[in-house]
DNA sequence: ATAAAAAGAGCCATGTAATGCACTATGAAG
DNA sequence: CTTCATAGTGCATTACATGGCTCTTTTTAT
């Protein structure tokens, strides 16, 4: 998974569940500056940061095996 | 998946493949201080240093939806 | 037990992520 | 076209991630 998936799933969660980029600043406790940043493809967050995205979304960040045959 | 899961991710598959930490920071082309404090669970590294230590070690770091049933 | 290898930690300089604030751009609805 | 909601940007400040160097601790092998 690139960097732009990543953003992909906070994006396409985000708007699955009707939440702004405000709300979800607030609901993460994440800087709306930060988030909008993340989102832009601005940055170069820190685990932190997207976890705190992922909890109030219901995403958790993981580490997978990659699959070097269908890639 | 919480942080002491990605960082055991990392150490297990560096293991598993018999390489060391100078080795890791080698191959990624992360520092081996930082490498260092991330496996011993000091730091908060950015998206760039886990995305450079899984490419190094066939992981790939993605969101995955969260069951809530079978926490 | 001891030597060598690997891992962890302190110190420090540099770069940049996080954040707030104010402003601009985009888009949808009237 | 105007208005309002949402998203994106510039700027400045603070905090901290990165990474090299050195030293200490732990682990492994003989």
């Amino acid at each position: 998974m690139h960097y732009e998936d990543l953003i992909n799933s906070v994006k396409q969660r985000r708007d699955m569940l009707n939440v702004t980029q405000e709300m979800l600043a607030d609901l993460s406790g994440v800087g709306l500056r930060t988030l909008k940043q993340f989102e832009s493809g601005k940055g170069n967050p820190t685990v932190e940061t997207l976890q705190k995205l992922g909890d109030a979304l219901g995403l958790e960040l993981n580490f997978r095996v990659k699959n070097l045959i269908a890639e």
